[in-house]
DNA sequence: CTTATAGTGTTTTTT
DNA sequence: ACACTATAAG
């Protein structure tokens, strides 16, 4: 894969060659024996200084070929040095061995899996893969405080995290341990919770590491961590790579973390020919664990090192470099510049057409055309689109400009990296899947049969499923009645064929799915529906890219039957569920496979390359620089090996990201910041444009939203406005469940309560029903003074109790007993409260614009002071505080308060939710505000579903939690 | 000045 | 859900 920013380098090397090296180059190619630091600012020729350097030591007779290690971190940077050197040296046979550090890591351990104790085949996992794997053995795992029943796996995408972390900074389960028992035992709570804390994440690690061990798998850390403990455990291996590897040369030294570096010096160790290739002004990776400490410290390490500083840019213009100099002083002194006292001042050409222009925006909207305007009058300059890029700092900063690049016809290349499964050609197969694993999945069923491969109308398959939903049959079931009797159901001739081709399909591919490997199923099913055929006669949009998209989604087919004993459809889909639950998410194809198309990217992404015109956009404070954002778990500084960080780390390490950003720019530079990025309040304009520019920016009091906007913002997408629904005009009766649905999201309304696609039930409300019934049930019998005897408690509980939802059977286990001791404590604690008098599970009823919310109330108590209304809940709640918070926020309580006024005309004097489990009780003293906003958003909802509005309300949140989030079109990539 | 409430954003990526 | 900040109210 070649692109343009390659080719044009490429030619930078032949025409550098016939003009005079550098001095500093010079310096740098030509030194001989002995550690060396080349200090390389942006666009010095980093690269270019690496390969020739490579080409002379073997030139000189130095090194053989095969005596030097050059790492990389990148495959994609690997693989240019290699072709580069393979320029230089074409007789060299590639026997130089450039690898990444990672695959240098995997190689040692595959050559010697034996001293580290590792089994031979070992596979290495994906992060994802990490935390399915830890998902499976959840129970066997030391965990207390970090397992919370009503949500097991919680914790263990920030385990995994922290795992890594500790590989990183080279710390063993053994040091950890012994740090956390070495905690003294005061009396301080403070000091009881951190050592607990620590000696829990301690022997998780270690179980970890071994349960990991004893199946042969690793993790993307060992690969550095392991060979490094090799090194340093068997000197006789050691010694044999330190004869082998007389030069090691290291690129981008700035963002090693602290093992890697280990290693390096563990290799070094003896001849100490260690070339270290870095800027630390582009250190940006301290978020995958960058020690900036390693190249700020290297001569610490290495005092007889040679210092050499690459000070010609060979891309920008003076003033851009200038611009960028002033930004990144500002991390003064923490750089190498004050430390080691450099001069890292860049020299670029002198050009009077360099542009840097900034512009300051209402919204992103406005930005957005403006980029789209500047970019088209640039192309009409003559100006290639390949020669134009849009920097951003986030992925989704990329909406809004693509949207515009869209309308414009800009060709342009988004180099995303996420979304492959929320394709809807790969929904299409993910459904598929699920539906041979279960035919009692609806859901996939629903989607599948209104997707293009068999294009089922809308309006019969919503009829069929409220059909199932109502005789409580799965709707396959129901498609099967359909074809028999299609009398009864009026379907036109063409969906009933439909129906009973779908039926058919489905048994066919259900008996295949015995023989096949799950990928010879797919395939089978993509060919027999016809919808290879559709894709390869271009019958629906987009055919070449969906194409691309269900190849590579093959491909995660291949990784799965490589690995597992049983390739076939069942293991493979939950293999796939567990995946997508621990936050796998690969990217999809590129949107198109245009040459000359503008480049819109992330900053990180964009480190190495250059382009004649550079727009940075989005610039505003909390989003460029970032807010900062600590992981949950921290490794604790007594134990962290990497030295002296300072405490403006965060906001450092964005302006290095902006420097980096503005040093891709060859010629034209644009900063563009906006004022209002979506959201209801305006934003400060990002500091960097201050500190390069040197310009100032009134800061914009209160621009809150203006009402025209704010109505815009609830407004429905057209789309959905087209369908106004049949099944709305008789909303006549609504539950808070129904309301606090809609609100939540309109669309999820329509999937649950009108087109009633089922869904599974979640273990937690399982849990929550059976829990809640028991213990309504306790009370009642005791105001009926019948006695409770602790069976009666078991044998309530597991007649409310269904096992649906639950990870495993030692989970399910672990829940019920839960509820029974929750139960136990509440018939202790709770039942002496209820007299006769008292009023339980008591229905309620009022109007509210002619529509009939219904509900009810868990128990009321009236005294002399008046009335107060309980609420029983079984979710686990850890304090008083988080308590009242979401007793206050709870529809459910507002409504029952509001219905409370409206039957007896007189607010009650308190509500209490009573958490069951924690034995906390969350309080609202009611007014009248609250009735008003209890009021407020039942009108909404009434208002909303009876205009028939159900277009989608995305929320990052809510949608992670949300049941229909594989078939819902807001969540759905597209381009 | 303190306290309650409303609003806001949930990254970047290596094998 | 949760942590954090800005703003309004007291």
């Amino acid at each position: 894969m070649k692109n343009k920013q390659n080719v044009s380098e490429n030619n930078n090397i032949i025409s550098r060659k016939k003009h005079d090296l550098t001095t500093q180059q010079r310096e740098a190619i030509f030194f001989g024996e002995g550690p060396l630091m080349v200090v390389a600012g942006a666009g010095t020729g980093k690269t270019f200084c690496i390969t020739q350097r490579v080409a002379n030591l073997i030139s000189s007779g130095a090194a053989n070929t095969n005596e030097i290690l050059v790492l990389t971190f990148s495959e994609k940077a690997a693989q240019e040095m290699e072709e580069r050197i393979d320029i230089i040296l074409p007789y060299a046979f590639s026997d130089i061995w450039v690898s990444t550090f990672h695959s240098f890591g995997q190689r040692i351990l595959r050559d010697h899996s034996f001293d580290a104790g590792l089994d031979p085949d070992f596979k290495v996992l994906t992060e994802e893969e990490c935390i399915v794997f830890l998902e499976e053995n959840i129970f066997k795992l030391p965990l207390k405080k970090f397992r919370p029943l009503s949500n097991p796996a919680k914790f263990l995408e920030a385990l995994v995290r922290l795992f890594s972390r500790l590989k990183d900074e080279d710390i063993s389960a053994e040091e950890y341990k012994t740090w956390a028992a070495s905690l003294p035992q005061s009396d301080d709570p403070v000091e009881i919770e951190r050592r607990e804390i620590n000696q829990e994440l301690a022997s998780v690690y270690e179980a970890y590491n071994s349960l990991m061990f004893e199946k042969g798998f690793i993790d993307l850390a060992d690969l550095i961590y392991l060979p490094l403990q090799i090194l340093r455990n068997h000197p006789l291996t050691a010694d044999r790579y330190r004869k082998k590897y007389k030069f090691v040369l290291v690129d981008e030294f700035q963002d090693t973390n602290f093992s890697q570096y280990q290693l390096l010096k563990n290799l070094a160790m003896g001849r100490r020919n260690l070339t270290v290739v870095g800027d630390d002004d582009q250190s940006i990776y301290k978020f995958r664990g960058a020690a900036i400490s390693n190249i700020l410290n290297f001569m610490d390490d290495f005092p007889e090192a040679h210092q050499v500083t690459l000070t010609k840019n060979f891309r920008s213009p003076q003033k851009i470099l200038d611009a960028a100099y002033k930004l990144i002083s500002h991390n003064n002194p923490d750089r190498l510049e004050v430390k080691n006292n450099l001069n890292k001042k860049l020299e670029g050409r002198d050009d009077e057409t360099a542009v840097i222009f900034h512009k300051i925006f209402d919204n992103i909207e406005s930005q957005s055309e403006y980029i789209a305007g500047l970019f088209t009058k640039k192309a009409e300059e003559g100006v290639s689109y390949a020669d134009m890029a849009v920097l951003i700092r986030n992925n989704r900063d990329a909406e809004s400009i693509i949207r515009e690049f869209n309308l414009r016809d800009i060709p342009f290349r988004f180099s995303g990296n996420s979304g492959l499964y929320l394709r809807p050609e790969i929904r299409i197969l993910i459904s598929f899947f699920r539906l041979i694993a279960d035919p009692d999945d609806s859901l996939s069923l629903y989607f599948l049969s209104g997707s293009e491969v068999y294009g089922l109308n809308p309006a019969t398959l919503t009829r069929l499923s409220v059909l199932a939903d109502h005789s409580k049959k799965p709707l396959l079931e129901i498609f099967r009645s359909a074809g028999d009797e299609d009398r009864k159901f009026y379907l036109r001739e063409t969906d009933a064929a439909l129906i009973s081709r779908i039926v058919s399909d489905y048994s066919k591919y259900n008996d295949l799915a015995l023989e096949l490997t799950s990928g010879r199923l797919l395939y089978e099913f993509l060919r027999g529906t016809g919808y290879l055929a559709k894709l390869a006669q271009r019958e629906v949009p987009h055919p070449e890219l969906k194409t691309w998209n269900i190849s590579i989604f093959f491909d995660i087919i291949k990784r799965f039957e490589g690995v597992s004993d049983h390739p076939y459809a069942l293991p493979f889909i939950r293999h796939l569920n567990n995946l997508m639950r621990a936050g796998d998410d690969p990217a999809p194809a590129q949107a198109e496979v245009e040459t000359d198309a503008v480049s819109v990217m992330t900053v990180h992404k964009a480190k190495g390359l250059e382009f004649p015109v550079v727009a940075l956009a989005n610039l505003a404070e909390g989003n460029f620089p970032t807010q900062e954002r600590r992981d949950t778990f921290e490794i604790p500084d007594e134990i962290i090996k990497e030295r002296g960080v300072s405490t403006e780390f965060h906001i450092q390490e964005e302006r290095r990201l902006f420097y980096v950003a503005m040093t891709r720019a060859k010629q034209e530079l644009y900063l563009f910041g906006v004022r209002n990025l979506g959201g209801k309040r305006t934003r400060k304009i990002s500091r960097f444009i201050q500190e390069a520019l040197d310009v100032a920016f009134k800061s914009i009091s209160v621009k809150t939203t203006s009402p025209e906007e704010a109505i815009e913002r609830f407004s429905t997408p057209e789309e959905a406005k087209k369908h106004v629904d049949f099944s709305t005009a008789g909303i006549s009766e609504l539950t808070h469940y129904q309301i606090d649905d809609y609100l939540t999201c309109p669309l999820k309304y329509k999937y649950v309560h009108i087109l009633r696609v089922p869904v599974l039930q979640h273990h937690n409300v399982v849990y929550g029903k059976a829990v809640r019934s028991t213990a309504l049930e306790i009370i009642r019998r005791k105001a009926a003074g019948i006695p409770t005897a602790e069976h009666d408690i078991l044998e309530g509980l597991k007649r409310e109790w269904s096992v649906e939802g639950f990870l495993s059977r030692e989970h399910e286990e672990a829940r019920f007993r839960e509820g029974q001791r929750s139960l136990k404590e509440f018939y202790h604690n709770f039942t002496g409260k209820i007299i006769e008098d008292d009023l339980i599970d008591k229905k309620f009823r009022f109007y509210c614009d002619d529509v009939k919310i219904t509900g009810s109330w868990d128990l009321l108590k009236t005294d002399g002071e008046g009335t107060i209304i309980w609420d029983f809940r079984s979710s686990e709640v850890k304090n008083l505080e988080t308590a009242i918070r979401k007793t206050k926020d709870s529809l459910k309580n507002q409504i029952s308060i509001l219905a409370y006024r409206e039957i007896y005309n007189t607010l009650p004097v308190k509500l209490i939710s009573h958490y069951i489990g924690s034995d906390i009780q969350g309080f609202i003293k009611p007014t009248d505000k609250t009735v008003q906003k209890a009021k407020d958003r039942i009108e909404q909802a009434i208002g909303g579903i009876a205009s028939g509005e159900y277009g989608a309300k995305p929320e990052y949140y809510q949608c992670l939690s949300c049941a229909y989030m594989e078939i819902c079109p807001a969540t759905a990539k597209e381009l």
